[in-house]
DNA sequence: TAGTTAATTTACCTAGTAGTTAAATACGAC
DNA sequence: GTCGTATTTAACTACTAGGTAAATTAACTA
């Protein structure tokens, strides 16, 4: 489909309206109405919040007479949790020694490197 | 400082260029024109990438000599992965019998109240 | 002091986004 | 068919984002 599917799912998500609309979604189905109520924005601006969650695959939407049911769709969420779960260990710091001595090391070498150069 | 930490860290994470200054980051203190290397793009727009990054908290920049290493500051990455864990029950599927169930019971009041409005 | 390298700032362009109002569509009720 | 409700589309404005080229700052080198 579209490429880029991380890059779409943390755009849409950058929007705080939106990630209201997920968290609203998460306890079940909302009519796009029912969605907008606590905003104070128009319909067609909730619209076009909708149309870009639904790009990012994190809602899809049926038919049942005039209402449009949005539903959550989480599986681009997972998508996001594992890409950022790839930094764990360095928000946990379990690297910071590992990353001051190859930093040390490359410190070294560039100065090694000029000292030669200088020569 | 800024409101909507979450809203510019997933701002930041949308731009494929930066996520892969993240990447290589990870692997330790890179400088600028480092980080630039990979891609076909001007300096300025590399450095404009860093100060987004910078402004979400991401990355943190020091002064050694001319060069300005760049530094990954992963917590803000906590907070996006704590944030999607939210809905792991959900892109799990554990809630999917609950939600039917909600979402039934909801179609049913629904038609209930129709039926009762129209007589 | 002049020259080189690293990086940023400035000025500018283009395209996209978030919001608006007003009109159009889709469906059920009468 | 006509009316009312729910939602989307169209057209517009203001602002932001990603990119470029050229000028500027900052620090080392000779």
């Amino acid at each position: 489909m579209s490429p880029d599917k991380l890059g779409s799912t943390f755009a849409a998500l950058a929007d705080p309206t939106r990630r209201a609309i997920l968290a609203r979604l998460a306890s079940g189905e909302c009519t796009v109405t029912e969605l907008a109520a606590p905003f104070r924005m128009t319909m067609p601006a909730i619209s076009k919040h909708l149309r870009v969650l639904e790009g990012a695959g994190l809602i899809s939407r049926r038919r049942e007479a005039q209402l449009r049911p949005c539903r959550l769709e989480a599986a681009p969420l997972k998508d996001v949790a594992e890409w950022a779960e790839r930094y764990r260990e360095i928000w946990e710091g379990r690297l910071d020694r590992l990353d001051t001595y190859l930093k040390e090391l490359q410190t070294k070498e560039t100065t090694h490197a000029r000292k030669r150069r200088r020569k």
